[in-house]
DNA sequence: TAGAACCTTGGAGTGCACTCCAGGCAAGCG
DNA sequence: CGCTTGCCTGGAGTGCACTCCAAGGTTCTA
């Protein structure tokens, strides 16, 4: 087994592992689109920019994903809807690649991480109410010129 | 009194307004940067593609914000933090100069906005589960190398 | 073994939401 | 009066996150 941090964070997203599109473990890039929602188009960028942590080849040359890749890609993808830039989760990617010396440094990058979602959510229930009100207005309005 | 929805909508964002800059009604642009947050850059943009209802001038043209005006822009901040589109608050701008006749396209687009404000607030409690899941994990890991 | 469907690459293009620039007018101050 | 500061305009530029293209190699099915 490798050191603690390298083995289990690539794939903690979840004690279990969603079903996969096929049980086995190597994936064309278009059963990873099925299976993530992502283009292949944006599946290569990610590896481009450095977001992917090395996929595996076939002997041609075509990429082949592993689970641990799908797991990645879920986890990215909740990093993606927290608004978190790219550059950053590149960041994250590098740190682990980078191995247990830099603990640390990713616990804190997530916990900012986490504030940042809690902010984000706190200003979103702002909204609701702001927009519940204005909601109520046209309900009362309709509801008067209605003649209830 | 003008009609119901034109008087109250664009300045029913909160029932009492907050403390505005100077207690007066005639804003410079640069009072609204300090203001609202936003740069000037972005203000004259905002009016140039139609998200402005109409922003008053003094004799020499330049700009003057009236306190409706800073209604309006704190309630875009609000959509704006919800991820909608700049095209859509728009519409929405564009609904409310066409008048009482909108009236029932106005209430549709706010609670569609609300939807998608829940869901969002319900995919951003997702990921800080697992950010949460992932924060544990670093947590105990460091406890076990401290020997905790 | 032919053809369709899939995969590869580097690089260019797109859409959004700003962001800035050049060149000029206007207002206040010593 | 000159100087600084603030504001005006149309249009060009920026950064992000994709998104697509051209030209070609690979894999699958008939």
């Amino acid at each position: 087994m490798e050191s603690i941090s390298a083995r289990t964070d690539t794939c903690a997203s979840a004690p279990k592992a969603h079903p996969r599109p096929e049980g086995q473990d190597r994936y064309t890039i278009s059963e990873v689109v099925a299976h993530s929602g992502l283009t292949a188009h944006t599946l290569r960028w990610y590896e481009r920019i450095g977001l992917m942590p090395h996929v595996d080849r076939s002997h041609t040359g075509q990429r082949r994903f592993s689970n641990r890749d799908l797991d990645w890609l879920a986890f990215v993808g909740k990093l993606r809807l927290t608004g978190m830039p790219v550059a950053d989760m590149v960041r994250y990617a590098e740190l682990l690649r980078e191995g247990d010396q830099t603990f640390a440094e990713r616990q804190e990058l997530l916990e900012a991480t986490r504030r940042d979602v809690k902010t984000r959510i706190a200003e979103l229930q702002g909204t609701l109410a702001v927009l519940d009100f204005k909601i109520d207005f046209y309900g009362g309005a309709r509801a008067a010129s209605e003649g209830v």
